[in-house]
DNA sequence: TCTGGGGTCCTAGGGCGA
DNA sequence: TCTGTCGCCCTAGGACCC
């Protein structure tokens, strides 16, 4: 059995964690910029506020409803996060982090459980341990687990947040009632096409031939299918290193001038070479892109990017920014209003099996400055300490106008109580 | 005026050596 | 020497996830 347990309305929830009187309110989190709604209390969605909605054309809406807005506070979520998951991990020795709020566990030898109990169990443990609310869903394989738990999350009083298919009879049922474009594994385009094909649920989407799902829908849409009639071809996944590390953003206004895009580049740069050395990799490839705005119809658009091989593997700021600034050179045109840029870095290797260059090598002065970097920023706060590449006059500000405090993170924020 | 960010996996098609 | 075939590797693009 596949347990998936998936936090509520996680980033909102987080929130309601330190300020409690936001409970049973109308509650959004949104992106970076303060651009769209990425997370939405139940009160929220029934005001009608889409995922993904751009905040700006909500801003009425917000106010007419004493809509509750948060900037997304990534250090409190990430904290936030690891304290359910070590709650979690109490409950099976056999856990994968999902993403931010959810997790899979798998319990073998389970049988005899009374899996209903053990799941309030779950369920009363977190919440009284972090304060958040959770959802569990128990089934024979993780995409049922995921029909599962969507059942828990939609009809809480009646399944007490727990829902358990175990039975043909409670598979079918589920299938049924699930509709196809909320399949885990079935996005926007296989969603219409399915429609298109007559199948609204993931019931019949079951009852298809191997032959066209194959066909259609690749090797993952017919593992997804075997998943869904209860054969497991999905097991748990262990954590693995990244093979690219991406550092993007959009600007709070556009630029023109390739000094100032030039100058993220560098910040980008520097974000995924520390990244890099977090994760004890090395490089071979860095990946530079910039854009103009998509949603300005009226202005002219264009959009690049280039991938730069690096002469030799490396994981040093000064190097890799090296190669991310020539890549930009060569794919900034002038004459557009830039609105996003980026840096991925590909190609990654563990530090201790990187292959050597026979004529070139990363400077070896490079190793010890960076580890001191690291070290530093750690201590006195994140990218205090910069390259001169990075300016040092100009703050490049994210817009970040409803930013709550970092109550588990940052000693300052910490909860005071005084009896 | 204002529309996020960071990932993974799979397939098709071309280059290339055996 | 020329040609066909196979398999491997790489890349671009598409689809998906949160």
């Amino acid at each position: 059995m596949f347990a998936l347990v998936d936090c509520n309305n996680f980033y909102a929830s987080c929130q309601r964690v330190f300020e409690p009187h936001l409970i049973g309110k109308p509650v959004v989190i949104l992106s970076n910029n303060d651009g769209c709604v990425i997370a939405r209390s139940n009160e929220a969605k029934v005001l009608g506020v889409p995922m993904g909605a751009p905040a700006f054309e909500y801003k009425k809406l917000f106010e007419d409803n004493n809509v509750f807005v948060f900037s997304s506070n990534y250090a409190l979520y990430g904290d936030m996060s690891s304290r359910v998951m070590n709650i979690l991990s109490t409950f099976s020795p056999d856990i994968e982090v999902y993403s931010i709020d959810e997790a899979f566990l798998k319990f073998q030898g389970f049988e005899k459980f009374d899996l209903q109990e053990y799941g309030i169990t779950i369920q009363r443990s977190v919440t009284k341990g972090t304060g958040i609310p959770i959802s569990v869903g128990f089934a024979p394989t993780k995409a049922l687990a995921k029909v599962a738990n969507k059942i828990a999350k939609k009809f809480p009083e009646k399944t007490k947040s727990v829902y358990i298919i175990d039975t043909e009879e409670k598979r079918i049922k589920a299938l049924k009632w699930t509709k196809i474009e909320d399949v885990w594994g079935i996005g926007r385009k296989h969603a219409k096409r399915l429609q298109n094909s007559k199948v609204t649920n993931a019931f019949q989407f079951t009852q298809l031939t191997d032959e066209w799902v194959r066909r259609e829908m690749s090797v993952v849409g017919l593992r997804l299918k075997h998943e869904l009639q209860g054969k497991p071809t999905l097991n748990l996944e262990v954590a693995k290193d990244k093979k690219m590390i991406a550092t993007t953003r959009s600007f709070d206004k556009m630029h023109t001038k390739i000094e100032d895009i030039s100058e993220r580049v560098a910040t980008f740069t520097a974000s995924c070479a520390e990244k890099l050395r977090r994760q004890n990799s090395h490089c071979n490839m860095v990946m530079v892109f910039v854009h103009t705005n998509g949603f300005r119809k009226d202005q002219p658009q264009y959009s690049r990017n280039i991938v730069i091989k690096t002469d030799f593997p490396t994981n040093s700021t000064i190097e890799l920014n090296h190669y991310a600034q020539i890549g930009l050179n060569q794919i900034f045109k002038e004459g557009y209003h830039y609105k996003k840029a980026g840096v991925i870095v590909m190609g990654l290797t563990p530090n201790n099996e990187t292959q050597l260059s026979l004529f070139s090598a990363s400077n070896p002065k490079h190793q010890p400055l960076m580890s001191v970097v690291d070290k530093l920023n750690k201590s006195i706060g994140q990218t205090k300490v910069r390259f001169a590449s990075q300016s040092m006059g100009r703050q490049w500000k994210m817009k970040q106008e409803k930013l709550s405090a970092s109550f588990t993170t940052k000693l300052k924020d910490v909860i005071q109580i005084h009896l």
